[in-house]
DNA sequence: CGGATGCTTCGATTAACGTCGAACTATGAA
DNA sequence: TTCATAGTTCGACGTTAATCGAAGCATCCG
């Protein structure tokens, strides 16, 4: 009788506080262990295990194993996307944790969505590429041109390593405020290196803010989010 | 010490069956009545009144009143994007209801995403439509251009009606497979119901799927979805 | 080899919530 | 007015699942 993918089961997954709590840990795009997960969601180490397994088994979660630690990270930009989405629900319904105070204009400034840049400028930057012809819809994937390609390489990125990958390259990731999107993808993450490499940018201890130096900011006007005429 | 909106909150709001299964249902865009939503998922009425309670109060649904009947609909395009990133996830872990039939193949081709054209065919379009410079990203939000609003009215769509609502013309809405975005907007509603009235298409009773004909196929691909050299 | 740390499994408790029968209100039809 | 239909509220039942203590493995370190 019911058609269509049982999303019911995934948001279920998500629905736990608990759980919750460990997936919005896990947005900043930092693998964490069991334990630093469990801290963070403010439950013993027991009941943290159980809710990982129970994420694993949903595909929610990538696991790697080093040694007796165990990382969690999340599964695909995907989850993010959709994690990015529930967060722009909540926040129209008005259910904010914490009243908007000075590390939210930062957020929405700049912040990591799983690796890569969230917020205005990241928006930005992603409308620039756009603009440029650096990024073009194809068949059914976002697809880097070739003079895209080029702008990456002087830019300081090594695409062959990434095309090694069999993750996609480039990725559309929709907004907090869920109107826009931005880039993900593998690019997405070494973008986001590169500029924290050059030293334009550093990532905020503890949060999923993105702090650029004056400098930073506008070389990244500069060369990033230049607006085509 | 929690940051950031209440996402568990919606999750679990999503996260049941019943609830899920009405919020599926809603996403042809049709506005059901709570006894219709109640078959729809399989539960008494009372129950369904007490789950469509929560569900507006968490303010997924708009609802209306007219004589004893209650209309319920997805608030926002919002939600049916997030309800779509669900499909994705869900889809993806392998969760599926039921299997892939002849049905899920046209699901794929076209469907109605909360009265906008989704699938392979409304992706078409929105990259046709951006690749001839119809919409432009600007600031925040999409936006149609000069050409576009032209070519709009060309094709026998009311911009002035549509502008008129304070709803957003233009929004990108990210399909089932997550891969890539499609037109929504009161300009995406305006659109499939634009192909509806020329007899290209029709809406499947009872299923997302929308099916066109053979001469409507023909028509799309002529002036619709027109990759521009 | 101990001893310590990280993670998992088991069992029992507890709390939350979906469910429906029954009774109640409101609107529309005869 | 009388009956029927749509929807809500209440109370009770039952199931599910989150939680933690305790015990059990696995891994690393000295």
């Amino acid at each position: 009788m019911k058609e269509g993918p049982d999303i019911a089961r995934v948001a279920a997954l998500i629905g736990d506080p608990a759980r919750a709590n460990m997936l919005t840990a896990l947005m900043t795009g930092k693998a964490l262990t069991a334990t630093e997960l469990a801290a963070e969601a403010g439950i013993t180490s027991q009941t943290a295990s159980t809710h990982l397994a129970k994420l694993d088994g949903g595909n929610l979660l990538r696991v790697r194993k080093q040694g007796r630690h165990k990382y969690f990270s999340l599964a695909t930009d995907d989850v993010a996307a959709v994690l990015e989405g529930l967060m722009g629900l909540a926040a129209k319904s008005g259910h904010l944790r914490t009243r908007t105070g000075p590390r939210d204009a930062s957020l929405r400034k700049a912040r990591v969505c799983y690796n890569h840049l969230a917020g205005d400028m990241g928006i930005r930057m992603f409308d620039s590429f756009h603009g440029r012809g650096f990024l073009a819809l194809e068949d059914e994937n976002l697809q880097l041109t070739r003079t895209g390609a080029e702008f990456m390489t002087g830019f300081g990125i090594d695409l062959d390593s990434l095309t090694a990958q069999k993750s996609p390259l480039c990725r559309e990731c929709l907004d907090w405020s869920a109107r826009r999107s931005h880039l993900a993808g593998s690019l997405g993450r070494a973008l986001l290196a590169r500029i924290e490499t050059l030293g334009w940018a550093r990532r905020d201890a503890g949060s999923r803010a993105v702090i650029f130096t004056q400098r930073g900011e506008a070389a990244f006007a500069e060369r990033l989010a230049v607006t085509p005429v």
